[in-house]
DNA sequence: ATGAAAGCGCTAACAG
DNA sequence: CTGTTAGCGCTTTCAT
C-alpha cells in the first residue's frame, strides 16, 4: 500500500466494481447486490484491511451514529450501585445497533443554558440520554425535550412531557407489601430512602404503604424511618424501629445495603433475621445472595432500564416508532431467599 | 432562513467574505485576519445561529476531536469512589481543549482482540485513555500502545512501556510512615488493600513498610491485615490487629472507608481514636472530614490524575511533546485532622 | 489580508 | 444489478 489507509475507492478498484457498489455492500443493501459481487467486495475489504471512516459516513446525512449520555456532575454520580449497570445497558444496546456513546458531564449551568443542544447542532450526536442519578432532580426542570431525540433514564417528570424509562418502583413497593402480608406479617417497619432527594425512593415507599393499607394493614409514619442508602443508616434505622415497636415481625428496606445493615442491628439485639424476624431488601445487589442469611429482595433490572431507554431513543433517531410517547416502567422481580420468615397463622 | 441549518457558506455570504476567511476565523488563525473582518464574521455567525459541524470539520484532516475512555466491564467499575473524580478530570481537560469523550466498555475479549484499535482506524477518536479501575490488571497485558496515542490512567505496567499517570502511592506510604514515626509511634498496625487485585494497593503498602524499616521500625507481616476497601472489612481488620497486639498505638489503613471502620472497632474496644490510638486513612473522601474525630488522611488527587493524563494524551495527539515517554506520578498530600495522637516521648 | 479550488471519504439520487 | 455524478461542510495549499 502506498496510501496510509485504504479507501472506499481502493476497495472498489481492488474488487473491480464501482464505488457505489462497495457502499451498498457496506450498508447491507442486500437486495441489490449479487452474492458473488458481495463476496468479492468483502474479500477486497479484508485484503486491504479496510475500515470505513465514521466521519465520512456521517457527513452526507448528518448523522454521527453516536448517542450522548448526560450524567450529573456529582462527586459520587458514578458511585451509585446501579450506575454501572445502566451504563452497561446503554452501551450494549447502542453498540449492537452500531452506535457509540459520548459521555457528557452536565453541571447545573450546563443544563440551564441548554448547552446540550449543541451536541445535536454540531452533529456530535443523534440523540441524548439523561441519567439523573440520585440528585435532587429539579435541576432538570430546565430540560427541554419537546420534539428532540431525548430520553430520561431511571427518572421521570410529571410536569414535563418527556420520554422516560424507569424501574417500576411503585410495583416494587406493592410486591413487598403483598409478600410480607401473604406471609402473615402485620406489624411491619419500613426503612425508606432519602425522601427529599430521590423521586424513586418516594415511589417505592408510597407503593408499599398504599398497598399495605389496601390489605388492611395501615402503616403510620411512626413505623417509617429514613435511611441514606448506606448500611450504617440501615443499622441505625432498624434500631430506631425496634425502639418504637419491639414487636415488629418484619422490616422492608428500600435498598439491600440498608437491609443488610438492619440484619446486623437485629442480630445485635438478639433477633435472628429469617427466623425471629423477616427482612426484605430491594435491588438485589451481588452481596445480597452471599449474605447470612441470603437476603430475600426485589430485583431491579437497571441494565434493562438502560438498554430499553437506548432502544427507544434509537427508534426515535431512526424515525421508526412514529411520535409515540415513551413512558415505560421496567418490571421488578421478587427473589425469594432466606431472610423472610413466615408467621404461623 | 430557508435552509434548516446555517452553513459556513451562509456565514461567508452574510458577512461578505470568502468561505476561507470564515474558516480562518473559526480556527482562530488570528495572525491573518483583520479585526474588522473578524468581528463582521463573528456577528454573522451569531445572526445565523451558526454551529460548525464536527463531522465536517474532522473529515479533511481525519481528526474526530474526540477521545475514548475505556473502562472495564465490571459490575461495580463505576462504584469506585475515585472513578467519578477521574472521569471529571478527564472531561474537564478534554472539554477545555475542545474535545469530547467517547465511553467504551471494554470486556476482556474486547481488549484481547484489540478491538479498541478500530476506534482509531475508523476515525471515531484521536486517542484513548484506559482506566483499569480495581480489576486484576493483568488482563491489560494484551494492551499494545507502542506508538499509538494511548495512555493508562491510575495504573501502570512495568513490563510494557506504556504512557501512564498514576497517584504516587509509594509516596503516600512513605508519608504515612514518616508522619506516624514523627509522632512517636513504634507499634503500628496496617490494614492493606486487596493484595492480589490491585497494583496501587501493593505500592502503597510497600512504600509504607519500607519507609518504616528505614526509620528502624520494622514491621512484620503479622501486623498487616488485609481488607477489601469497605468499612466492614476495616472494622474486622482492626479487631484482628488488636488481637494480635493489644498495645499498638497507631493504625494506617489503605483507604478512608477502612480507616473509618477501624475507628468503630476501636471505639467498641474502649479505645478512642485520636486520643488513645492514632488512625490514619488514605484518599480523603468527603466523609473523612465529617467523621468523629475528623480523620487525618492522605489526600489522593484523582481529578488531577484524570486531567493530567488527558493533557498528555492531547499533547501526543496534537503532535507536541515529541516522543517523550509519559510516566507521571501525581503527588499526594497529608491532611492533618484529629485522628492521630502524638505519643509522649 | 483574503480568495479560489481541490479535496477529505462517503451516501444517494438517477441512469442505465 | 451496477455505475455516474453531485454533494455533505469544512480545511488547506496556493495564489493574489
Amino acid at each position: 500500500m502506498s496510501k496510509s489507509r485504504a479507501n472506499i475507492r481502493d476497495v472498489a478498484k481492488q474488487s473491480g466494481v464501482s464505488l457505489t457498489t462497495v457502499s451498498l455492500v457496506l450498508n447491507n443493501n442486500d437486495q441489490r447486490i449479487s452474492e458473488a459481487t458481495r463476496q468479492r467486495v468483502l474479500a477486497a475489504m479484508r485484503d486491504l484491511d479496510y475500515t470505513p471512516s465514521r466521519l465520512a459516513r456521517g457527513l452526507p446525512n448528518r448523522r454521527a451514529n453516536t448517542l450522548a449520555v448526560l450524567v450529573p456532575a456529582l462527586q459520587h454520580a458514578f458511585a451509585d450501585v446501579y450506575f454501572g449497570e445502566i451504563i452497561s445497558g446503554i452501551y450494549e444496546e447502542a453498540a449492537s445497533r452500531g452506535y457509540r456513546i459520548l459521555l457528557e458531564v452536565a453541571r447545573r449551568e450546563y443544563v440551564r443554558r441548554k448547552e446540550y443542544l449543541t451536541l445535536l447542532e454540531d452533529c456530535s450526536v443523534d440523540g441524548i440520554l439523561f441519567i439523573g442519578a440520585t440528585e435532587e432532580h429539579r435541576w432538570l426542570s430546565e430540560f427541554d425535550s419537546s420534539d428532540k431525540p431525548f430520553i430520561i433514564v431511571n427518572n421521570r417528570f410529571e410536569q414535563w412531557d418527556l420520554h422516560y424509562v424507569i424501574c417500576d418502583y411503585p410495583q416494587a413497593g406493592r410486591t413487598a407489601a403483598d409478600y410480607l402480608v401473604s406471609r402473615g406479617h402485620q406489624r411491619i417497619g419500613h426503612i425508606c430512602g432519602p425522601s427529599s432527594m430521590v423521586l424513586t425512593s418516594q415511589e417505592l415507599t408510597d407503593g408499599f404503604v398504599n398497598r399495605l393499607s389496601e390489605h388492611g394493614v395501615p402503616m403510620g409514619d411512626r413505623m417509617i424511618v429514613e435511611g441514606q442508602y448506606h448500611s450504617d443508616t440501615g443499622k441505625l434505622a432498624a434500631d430506631e424501629l425496634l425502639k418504637r415497636d419491639p414487636d415488629i415481625t418484619a422490616i422492608f428496606a428500600s435498598n439491600d445495603k440498608m437491609a443488610l445493615g438492619a440484619c446486623q442491628a437485629l442480630r445485635a439485639s438478639g433477633r435472628i433475621p429469617g427466623e425471629d424476624i423477616a427482612v426484605l431488601g430491594c435491588d438485589d445487589i451481588p452481596t445480597a445472595a452471599l449474605a447470612d442469611p441470603p437476603l430475600t429482595t426485589i430485583r431491579m433490572n437497571f441494565f434493562e432500564v438502560g438498554s430499553a431507554a437506548t432502544s427507544h431513543l434509537l427508534d426515535m433517531v431512526e424515525g421508526r416508532n412514529g411520535q409515540a410517547m415513551v413512558q415505560q416502567r421496567v418490571p421488578v422481580l421478587l427473589v425469594e431467599r432466606d431472610s423472610c420468615t413466615t408467621l404461623p397463622s
